[in-house]
DNA sequence: CGCTGGATTGACTCGGATCAAGTCGAGTGG
DNA sequence: CCACTCGACTTGATCCGAGTCAATCCAGCG
């Protein structure tokens, strides 16, 4: 299987082979984690950066009252923000959803590959825009859209990164995610998004089991969600208009089918 | 008055006479601006790198339902990303509140500031995580807090952020932002923000009036809203415990009185 | 085969939105 | 200098989406 690092970072630049064959060489000896488990945590120092090969992981912050708070999903092929190694301490916590496989590129190495690799540099920098469009486009999602669009919008965000490390098979995809993580992501309570799932399903958009995702109508939970992926900066987008459902040749997954 | 964007890079890392007269050459032609007036629409092609270095100014978005969501406040001193200019297209739009001076930095030339200056580079990704903790810190408020917890967290958060570029005098520092503003960036309704506002005003931890906030109380308003600034990363922070109520020596500002 | 943690459903409550009047204050022009 | 105007702020009454509390169901697992 091929390496999902190398996947992602080549849907946002072209990457040479000797470029290909340099990220494969930083991520041979990745490390097992089990699921549940802390890869960072919140006023830690941080070291390498981390790269998911295998599994899920998010970040997440605990408040004095105890509630929690997931603010993204890392899946394979993403990464942990490059210049990290420059803070005190890490001002959150990064856990592992499933059992994973991460790589550890250390600060030094990373510098070296930017610098001696511009395709990488340039892949690496997109990726980070693209993350940074994601937290906002979260912020949006919590300060103006209702539960079922926001449900509906995560579950598109997830199709549409997934779609580009081929993580999907026909219109369904693995999403080893608890409703209780899907909650403290989205700001709801377990409960409430239980009954928005329920409701999703009764429009025929989509379909929640344990463990993964049946897209039934992709341009309809598109719309629902109101969902533009061009906060995502994949490359190849639809040339045309900003209709707020996304389209045209080649885009990344939530076509109008 | 000092370059705040020099002040800003300051509380970050230190710089060399030479980085300081850099940063400054590159910033002395600044653009006027009136106030209202977009510096760059979602669907733009980006150009050079935008340095506030008077006024304020916020980055937006607009729902196909027309709603608005404000996913950011800049201030004096604050600039949006080093290399907005690999991408296509913005995913959002960033418009003055007030009238303000705006720098603009070839990307050729922040490409050359930063590679000729450790100092200016180091000071620079620092500042672009605290942006990304800021938008974390966001998502946590419209997540998991209280609508009184999260008007007090944005304005800790501006307090702080104000004290770094010596905004505030006394207690209170200008701020130019309708209740309006205030209420698409918290996801709230301008009523709500007016009650919460006389809530707070009641509790006497804080003071809006047009234009200018007075922190009575900066102690109670951080309990309140639950506030630690590790999220910012300033320099010379508290050594010691997390208690969610910012202290020690020489914290940047909300130091419990 | 019972235990445990997630998923599901119902009944009730409440925070914040919505709708609807005002009021205040800074310009603007006569 | 004052009346007019327009936008922002305030306040009250009502409504509804989502939270809370509480059972119950279900699947995987020791």
């Amino acid at each position: 299987m091929a390496n999902r690092f190398v996947q992602k970072l080549q849907g946002y630049a072209d990457l040479t082979a000797t470029e290909i064959l340099a990220l494969e060489q930083a991520t041979i000896h990745p490390r097992k984690l089990a699921a549940k488990h802390d890869l960072i945590r919140e006023g830690d120092r941080p070291g390498p950066v981390f790269v998911m090969l295998e599994g899920w992981a998010f970040r997440y912050k605990i408040l004095p009252s105890g509630t929690r708070q997931i603010m993204a999903f890392l899946m394979p092929g993403d990464c942990c923000d490059l210049h990290i190694g420059l803070l005190a301490e890490m001002d959150h916590s990064i856990q592992t959803v499933s059992s994973a496989r991460v790589a550890m590129i250390p600060r030094a190495e990373m510098d070296r590959l930017m610098s001696e690799h511009g395709g990488i540099a340039r892949a690496m920098y997109i990726a980070q825009l693209a993350d940074e469009g994601t937290l906002r486009a979260w912020i949006v999602s919590m300060g103006r859209r209702s539960s079922l669009e926001r449900v509906a919008h995560l579950m598109c965000e997830l199709y549409v990164r997934g779609h580009a490390i081929s993580l999907e098979s026909g219109n369904a995809f693995a999403l080893p995610l608890s409703q209780i993580m899907l909650a403290d992501a989205l700001g709801m309570t377990p409960v409430h998004i239980n009954r928005i799932l329920k409701q999703l399903r009764l429009t025929g958009a989509m379909q929640l089991r344990r463990g993964s995702v049946n897209i039934l109508a992709p341009a309809k939970l598109a719309q629902i969600a109101g969902f533009d992926e061009n906060y995502l900066h994949r490359r190849m987008r639809r040339p045309s208009s900003r209709t707020g459902i996304s389209s045209g040749p080649e885009s990344s997954g939530l076509k109008d089918l």
